[in-house]
DNA sequence: CTATAGGGATAGGGTTTT
DNA sequence: TAAAACCCTATCCCTATA
């Protein structure tokens, strides 16, 4: 039995809420049936989509002010080996570019708990 | 706060094996239900007999090898944009790019230490 | 038969204790 | 450091109801 939990991709979430808000919460169905959200989730039945509702409004994903918990990237070493180090602006010109792979991150974690 | 855990007995081990073998790995309500093998493990609930059948080491379940360190890197385009990329092959499916990056920097961010 | 809501169970990762 | 026991919870299952 390998893999029985398949985790939601951002992609999938987003799929549900942009469905949940053209057709209101309880509306699986409906929403797998609209080809603009039902390909994204195909993988899904209309029970998983209120299991997942269900789990996005009790827990803390919601539609709060999402702030950055951290920034990493994979370096190679001297040795030729590589490690996943923190990445941080090196001074404050660099904000801009790092504020696009905050945004990256912090939709995989909230995405991931 | 003495004795919080409480060690299996090999009585209780012989009726989980017992109860695994008739119902399967997996029906732990199933195995707790039945008065020949819920007698023994009165003192333990379902999620304990999951627990333990883990770290019994069965089959292929629940094993706690640790996945490949999944590698992403941080880049600059040709445009002097950063973006992050993989650093390792991505398996093709119709989740596109995004999913794929996705759970490379969820698999970095769990193994950053 | 199809669909949703709600309660319950399981899988797998994380944490604590020994 | 390792291993056993325990915790957390996203995901999945069962079933009453319409």
């Amino acid at each position: 039995m390998g893999g029985r939990k398949k985790m939601w991709t951002p992609k999938e979430v987003t799929a549900l809420r942009d469905g949940v808000r053209k057709y209101g919460s309880g509306k699986w169905s409906g929403i797998l049936s609209d080809s603009k959200y039902g390909r994204a989730l195909k993988a899904r039945s209309n029970v998983d989509l209120k299991d997942k509702w269900r789990n996005l409004g009790a827990g803390t994903f919601g539609s709060r002010k999402k702030k950055v918990l951290a920034i990493v990237a994979v370096a190679n070493d001297n040795d030729g080996e590589q490690e996943i180090v923190p990445a941080s602006p090196v001074n404050d010109d660099d904000e801009g570019l790092f504020a696009s792979v905050d945004t990256f991150i912090l939709e995989a974690i909230t995405s991931w708990k």
